[in-house]
RNA sequence: GCCGAGGUGGCGGAACUGGCAGACGCGCUGGACUCAAAAUCCAGUGAUGGCAACAUCGUGAGGGUUCGAGUCCCUCCCUCGGCACCA
């Protein structure tokens, strides 16, 4: 008998496929489109890694499934070949990034075909390619065009290893999220989008999308949408006049406790500092100047409170009109709410730390109880609800109800605050998409341009789209806060497309989070070159009918990529059909992660496990089913080569038992079947329902026990339940189960063979064991028919010798009987 | 600190809606085959006691609800993920 020859095979059908063209839906005329898409790899370093083995498979598994339930399944696949990554890995073996793109492209894409996924592959695409990033510029553009992207200069974020800004959602603890170095800030001036107009609705849709629930929570997280109140506190200076409207404005979430507020906290950057006529300005100046030198990591490492005294000013708390002190501290953060704070040290943590280190009054305005003879003493912040006390005319009532009257009371406003902030689009970077902005020196002294508040500024016109990264040779970032590019004439000169002066093209370029935030619009609309996505076939399309990728881009690419679909909404760039609403994935599922040894695999840990040996030794189905039998697709694994043998055993013995069934003396078809029915329907039925749940683990099991009852009954398997057992196999192992279809006489592909469906009839058992307990315990079970009442029931159980000895001839309390399953008899 | 998920044999993990805990697989033990090994096949495999039938214990810890708890409630411990001086 021959063994299982995997990798002639596999190779045969990958070969095959690709040449009948299995997996390539018709784009223009799909009756029933399921647009399957996992999130594309950026082709790193040492190729593809086996948690990307992991994660395709699995989105696979449920294309091949919808595929085989009629659908005409879409399923993707390309590179986000810009960016970060892809230069450094260039830039440390010392190719450059245009040819290492090459070299990396022609390896993902072979490793990517040898995993048996159902690729369509002639819509693939790179992010990198011109004809590609055309359509990422041009939204850039149109991001421009409708006020949406801006120019400013701010503290961002730098890294000072890979030598440009970073946006926010690429600091993870003051880390780079590429490179693992220390974050610092810096002043530049950057190209933002504007993101956080866009906060209420990211914020909300999340309630009616059918995603992972973990990801839904840390872009709610992200977001961090919080209510409060804005409330002026006036400002008096004992030397100077100060003009009326001298004031400063606090964003607070709890106004209840305003009465309670006993200083006021301004950011040291807080443009009212200078302004104020200080008398201790050298040791001001000093703390500004200190704040600034710290790094973000420093800022926030020293939990300790530090600050100084505005001397010689005062503010009035608007609710009691008393004269409080007014400080600068570095734990009020310039970009969040206003940059200024009232301090309510018996309330808030923060503010009782510091109040105590400078002998501060603590007043105490929320009590639990009320009327109470006396508030407990403090020992540290109380930040629950309460009753308010020492407030005037609020006294007694609710902390809840207090919040808006007191806001009213004194003129104060409500307000939304986020803790979102725009999205840092720009990279001082060679490895990117080219900002398309031209600025004109001429125009820009002219108080001329595309947008008023910004003058000189002007986009690319359309028809020189794309403008082209050049190949350049020094590419290497110089950490000046500047591209490579900037030291290009060639690419940087260019004319003004208002004035036709000499003017300068922008030399940063973009976030490659930007390339990734539109791609799925691209790939059914891959082939069109008039536009970034055909219309007609979007809205066939799309939305992606199920998303599938890592958690860890829970804040990054899946946030992003909601809002430039929203945006592009909005312009009426991009519709979908009413019915789908307007997010871009109505449905995503995070799968797990797939750690080594208990670990995450990194390359520093040394634990990265290669796909590629693993299917050299064991053929891609293994790995396949290997990896899916792990846990829960959505949970993901820890992978330790030993269990694989587990999968090599169970695809041979299906491997063998088709070879026998092929030779051996068999009864005739129509005695067949009875044996088998019931077992083969129950699975059809588990597998069917543990597939729609990405459930793969149990589904895999339930055909390991399907197996075991078939070799045990191989003379009762007729073909077509052999054909059966192919068919519920097939998304899991797709070469050998298409090589034994084709064993077996078929001529066409199992993958597009329609999925079985299992007849109730044949699962239905008309007898089950039911259990009998004593007090609880299981004493004995014995099978009954199905349906049996309650007397009889009674009756068998009683009729046991187990349950007798232990009845023990006590007097029954209790009989509890759960038909078809259980009697307990209490006694 | 806040929010979320989780803690089950030697290991990965099963367990409907509160109803036989440990499916399936790995590993391990014994046996068959073999000169031998590998591969394969068969049997066993939560712990303790017992020749055995069987009994007792057992799902992070402690308490509770219930005829019955891995599953529900309370308190606590630990692990992982998100946010974190965000007012």
């Amino acid at each position: 008998m021959k063994r299982y020859a995997f990798r002639n095979i596999e190779k045969k059908w990958q070969k095959q496929w690709r040449e009948d063209g299995t997996y390539e839906p018709n784009i223009g005329n799909a009756k029933k489109p399921f647009y399957n898409l996992m999130m594309f790899p950026y082709p790193s370093a040492e190729g593809l890694h086996v948690g990307n083995v992991y994660a395709f498979t699995g989105a696979d598994i449920y294309g091949r499934f919808k595929r085989m339930q009629g659908y005409d399944v879409f399923e993707p696949i390309g590179l986000d070949g810009f960016g970060i990554h892809s230069e450094n890995y260039a830039l440390k073996i010392g190719t450059h990034p245009m040819e290492q793109a090459k070299i990396s492209e022609k390896r993902f894409y072979k490793q990517l075909e040898a995993i048996g996924n159902g690729f369509a592959w002639n819509e693939r695409l790179e992010t990198y390619d011109p004809t590609y990033y055309r359509w990422t510029q041009w939204i850039f553009t149109q991001m421009w065009k409708h006020g949406l992207a801006y120019r400013k200069e701010q503290s961002v974020n730098w890294c000072p290893s890979c030598k440009t800004v970073l946006a926010d959602e690429q600091v993870i603890n003051e880390h780079c999220e590429r490179c693992n170095s220390t974050v610092k800030s810096r002043e530049l001036e950057q190209w933002f989008f504007r993101i956080t107009k866009y906060a209420e609705r990211l914020l909300n849709n999340l309630e009616n999308i059918d995603w992972s629930e973990r990801v839904k929570i840390a872009q709610r997280n992200w977001i961090g949408k919080s209510e409060g109140a804005l409330i002026k506190f006036e400002i008096q200076s004992k030397t100077k006049k100060l003009t009326s409207n001298t004031y400063v404005e606090v964003f607070t979430t709890r106004p209840d406790t305003l009465f309670g507020a006993t200083y006021v906290v301004l950011a040291p950057e807080h443009e009212l500092v200078s302004k104020l006529p200080i008398k201790n300005q050298e040791e001001v100046k000093k703390y500004i100047k200190h704040t600034k030198s710290k790094t973000e990591q420093e800022r926030i490492e020293h939990k300790d409170k530090t600050g100084v005294e505005l001397v010689g000013v005062k503010a009035i708390n608007p609710a009691n009109k008393e004269l409080i002190p007014i400080f600068i501290a570095d734990y009020v953060l310039p970009s969040y709410g206003t940059g200024a704070i009232m301090a309510v040290p018996a309330h808030d943590t923060r503010d009782w730390k510091f109040a105590k280190k400078f002998d501060l009054p603590v007043k105490m305005v929320i009590c639990t109880h009320y009327p109470a003879p006396t508030c407990p003493v403090l020992e540290e912040a109380y930040e629950g609800d309460g009753h308010l006390v020492d407030s005037g005319r609020f006294d007694g009532m609710k902390s809840k109800e207090a919040m808006r009257k007191i806001t009213k009371y004194v003129g104060g406003k409500y307000k939304t605050q986020y803790r979102i902030r725009d999205w840092l689009i720009s990279r001082q970077r060679y490895w990117g998409v080219p900002i398309p902005m031209i600025f004109c020196k001429a125009c820009a002294a002219d108080k001329k341009g595309e947008q008023k508040d910004m003058p000189g500024w002007y986009t690319v016109p359309e028809k020189d789209l794309p403008v082209e990264l050049p190949h350049i040779e020094k590419f290497r970032p110089e950490g000046t806060g500047k591209s490579p590019l900037a030291s290009v004439p060639e690419f940087y000169e260019t004319t003004c497309p208002g004035c036709n002066e000499v003017a300068r093209r922008e030399t940063d370029v973009s976030d490659t989070f930007l390339d990734s935030a539109w791609y799925y619009l691209r790939y059914p609309s891959a082939s069109d070159k008039q536009h970034a996505w055909n219309p007609k076939t979007t809205r066939k399309w799309l939305p992606v009918n199920l998303y599938t990728g890592g958690a860890e881009h829970s804040v990054l690419h899946l946030l992003y990529v909601r809002f430039v679909a929203l945006a592009l909404q909005d312009m009426k760039l991009l519709s979908f059909p009413a019915i789908s609403g307007e997010e871009p994935f109505p449905k995503f599922r995070a799968h797990g992660l797939i750690i080594k040894d208990g670990a995450k695999m990194s390359k520093s840990r040394g634990n990265v496990v290669n796909p590629d040996e693993y299917i050299e030794r064991f053929g891609a189905d293994t790995l396949r089913m290997y990896l899916m039998f792990l846990a829960p697709f959505e949970e993901g694994g820890d992978f330790h080569d030993a269990g694989i043998l587990g999968i090599v055993r169970f695809l041979d013995r299906v491997w063998k038992l088709f070879q026998s069934l092929h030779t051996e003396n068999q009864m005739p078809e129509k005695k067949k079947d009875v044996l088998l029915q019931r077992i083969l329907h129950k699975t059809i039925k588990k597998v069917s329902e543990d597939i729609e749940v990405l459930k793969y683990n149990t589904a895999i099991s339930a055909l390991m026990v399907l197996l075991g009852a078939i070799e045990e009954h191989r003379s009762h398997l007729s073909v077509a339940n052999r054909q059966l057992f192919l068919k519920l196999l097939a998304p899991f192992a797709p070469h050998i189960t298409e090589e034994l279809w084709y064993e077996l006489g078929n001529k066409t592909s199992i993958h597009t063979e329609p999925w079985p469906k299992y007849s109730p009839k044949f699962i239905k058992e008309d007898m089950f064991e039911l259990v009998i307990q004593v007090n609880g315990k299981v004493r004995d079970t014995i099978t009954l028919p199905r349906g049996i009442t309650e007397t009889e029931a009674k009756k068998a159980a009683l009729a046991s010798e187990a349950i007798q000895k232990h009845l023990n001839d006590r007097k029954l309390k209790k009989v509890v009987f759960v038909k078809d399953r259980l009697i307990n008899f209490v006694v």
